[in-house]
DNA sequence: TCGACATACATACAGGATGTATGTATCGGA
DNA sequence: TCCGATACATACATCCTGTATGTATGTCGA
């Protein structure tokens, strides 16, 4: 006999395992859920027990792909001492994350469409971008940088890591894109350096 | 008598403008077309007639803000002499364009969910990609910067602006953030010049 | 100027998708 | 063993897109 909390989550990860492969073929909108629980030999009843809406499931799926990444990007920065180089280690890890396409599509193009971006960015502050936010500080903490607003700083670099790696993804040679993105990163962050002099005039504080 | 290219234009033009409104408030997903043309005294029947379909109608949208956003950013950059200062320049007229919810929302948010990244991307190469392509480049022939891969430079670049732009238009004072971003961006920039020294290891090259 | 054609739009209908209300069988605990 | 909760199915209401068709008005050549 199986128990109902085992059946619980048995269902549960059936539905958002074909949840996530058909999210990032076919994108939010192009997803029916009567094909979807279809495929698990399902009705939408089960769906629409376990996960309230559409936007339920997706909002569940976007969890574990923001999880996912996450610990990727956690481990890659914490097996490195340096903090540079753990900061770096960790967009690398990002970006090697990003080329699955259920982080790309899912997490990086329908997420904020669909959840709104309020709500997105509230999940990613959860995951990627709470690590994302620590690394710059403790890269100003080391006085590797110095930013009016640190706040500022990872959020373009977040911007810019997501870009890339949606662009990345369709090219020829994706590891060369990441090997590019890092590089240049590496510099751009060289140039926050208290002791960065860019030998052209700064726009003026206000 | 009222010309049939008159009205024709008439029409189109009452029906963007209203769709940009409901676009930028409800979101694509949010808005139906019933309503919409309600608004505008008119039925379903013109608005597929003009634009084909509830995609090609966002497509018309996004093609004008875009255009919108690319003459701002462009007539800022021109009028500015030095390739940096107009660099920069471009960069802050983007964000302060961005502050506009059909922008954001529509541009940044649904844009790349709706179009798929791809055509997104192809139509923001013909306005504002393309010119930031152009500014990298211009940076590059100055000597200003140097990357193996400008492209690599451009996306990041544009990303981060991108990831600002939605992030700064919730905030208390968004002119304070785009201050910052473009503070940062100077100093990023400075990071990849040629003279740079970031005073750290490099990851090698492959 | 007059008639045929094209265009701008309205109307009607078909199809599919989400969401909800209700029914049913099984599991778990008292 | 019995009762409630849970997991899921079924049936229905609603909404929205898209298309096919109809109609009136402007346009243009004979």
């Amino acid at each position: 006999m199986v128990t109902k909390a085992e059946q619980r989550e048995r269902t549960r990860e059936e539905i958002l395992r074909i949840a996530t492969r058909r999210f990032a073929e076919s994108g939010y909108a192009g997803v029916a859920l009567e094909d979807l629980v279809a495929e698990a030999g399902l009705t939408r009843g089960a769906l629409y027990h376990h996960f309230g809406s559409k936007q339920g499931l997706f909002a569940a799926v976007i969890e574990r792909a923001q999880f996912a990444v996450a610990e990727a990007v956690e481990h890659a920065a914490a097996v490195v001492a340096a903090p540079l180089d753990a900061f770096l280690a960790g967009c690398r890890a990002f970006l090697e994350a990003s080329l699955a396409p259920e982080v790309r599509r899912i997490l990086l193009v329908d997420g904020p469409a669909v959840l709104g971006w309020g709500d997105w960015r509230d999940g990613d502050l959860e995951s990627s971008a709470r690590l994302l936010d620590a690394g710059v500080a403790e890269l100003a903490e080391a006085g590797l940088i110095r930013a009016r607003s640190l706040g500022t700083v990872a959020t373009m670099i977040s911007g810019a890591l997501n870009e890339v790696a949606i662009a990345n993804a369709t090219a020829a040679h994706p590891e060369r894109g990441i090997d590019d993105a890092v590089a240049t990163l590496a510099r751009m962050i060289g140039g926050l350096s208290p002791r960065a002099d860019p030998g052209f005039a700064q726009p003026s504080a206000p």
